[in-house]
DNA sequence: TTATAAGTAGAACTTCCGTTCTTTGTCAAA
DNA sequence: TTTGACAAAGAACGGAAGTTCTACTTATAA
């Protein structure tokens, strides 16, 4: 485990307040690029009096963690926000996968997949990086590929809007893996857990408080095994 | 997390001030961790008028070089401000935090955070490695840790057993921010968006077809931000 | 030439924003 | 109790800073 060289000052030694206050700093600078006025800070903070964000600031200086230059309106830098270096040496040699991020996943469309040819001309650099560990072992390089979810209607596999699946190319199954499927009938596409039953599937839901539902397998045609799901919130 | 090339304007295509204007802004935030006033920008650049400053800086942003807010003092930023980034990128072509895993979330539990010393003996080796890209942009790195999801209590977040949160740690949250959120009347740890209504909090479950609850503000107390969510089906 | 736009200047205006001062309250040591 | 350090609150002051308006110049094209 790499330690970083410039050790951070005890955030522990700081009241609530100044705590609040250095987190809404940072927060801001990320959002903004630029720095908040003692009154933003103040507001954010529900401190109505600017000299006692000023206060608090100043010993938050003293503690090490933020500098001022004075008479200088949002004159506020934090101290220890290099990271950037850093993040160059936490590059690790990990199994790392390239996977081209062909299309979207709508509930109302059959699943684009790479080789058919649906007209879709992705663009070649929208790929996305994931760690081999993420999904499982034996994934054949070219049958593995991405999609964007567009809309809410898969909510019940717990997939929401923006979020991508990986997802293996193949036509059929195992009991218990789950499967994106394009059901004939209704002309719909969605995300399920798969088991075969008979002449019948079951396609269970994610969310396990939802019922399944029943299909004659022939109007399921399964589209690609999911392999992994990514949400980013930030 | 997907690779758009987003190639810079073209400078040539600016005049003279503007290119001087261009650069003195990338000096001075370099130098000073925050952008320069209009006034600063002229003595630099030997603009004596402000209006003209400001005329020039307005075709800076036509031309898409920066983005300006409006009635605020330093607002200004540079819109293509990570090439350094970008290059690293291209190099190591694999950008990949590797994130303790340092305990389990769940929703009858407060939230572990590593440094607040819960007891918490978690294994150095429990580490997951993510691309940078889903974490958003500069978050430190002491800050940034997973959890393990436990049980399917926070379905409503579309987040299920096994699942692996990413969190970066604070205690303050805008909205719009999905946190983890520790609820000091229920006894119970929740995923929920977060909104600051006046006194009130309204924390909106990720599955937009659940309903909000709204809770005193002094009740909410913050564990972190949620920066992705991880499922691994395979 | 004339006209229309682009660039430059200067000044006034209003808001923003850091600083300072006074007052009040809390807590622990003497 | 008194004292003093620390924390908080509010108000007021003055300078900083973005905006706007008008006027003057320089190109560029018709």
């Amino acid at each position: 485990m790499v330690h970083s060289n410039t050790a951070e000052p005890d955030r522990s030694k700081l009241s609530e307040r100044q705590r609040r206050i250095l987190d809404f700093i940072e927060n801001f600078i990320e959002n903004h690029s630029y720095p908040p006025t003692i009154r933003e800070i103040g507001e954010a903070v529900k401190i109505g009096s600017t000299s006692v964000v000023n206060y608090n600031l100043n010993k938050l200086v003293k503690a090490g963690f933020i500098e001022r230059a004075p008479d200088v309106s949002r004159g506020l830098r934090l101290v220890h926000e290099n990271e950037l270096e850093e993040v160059g040496v936490m590059v690790s040699h990990a199994n790392i996968r390239r996977i081209p991020l062909v299309g979207q996943i709508v509930a109302s469309e059959p699943v684009p997949i790479p080789g058919d040819d649906f007209g879709y001309n992705f663009d070649e650099d929208d790929t996305i990086e994931i760690p081999a560990q993420l999904l499982g072992k034996k994934t054949s390089r070219e049958s593995v590929y991405a999609l964007r979810v567009k809309g809410n209607s898969m909510i019940d596999a717990l997939v929401r809007d923006k979020d991508v699946v990986v997802l293996h190319r193949q036509e059929t199954a195992n009991n218990g893996d789950m499967v994106a499927v394009w059901l004939r009938d209704t002309g719909e596409t969605t995300l399920k857990y798969f088991y075969q039953e008979g002449g019948q599937v079951r396609l269970q839901p994610a969310n396990t408080t939802m019922e399944p539902i029943y299909v004659d397998a022939r109007q399921v045609q399964i589209q690609g095994k999911v392999l992994a799901v990514l949400r980013s919130v930030s």
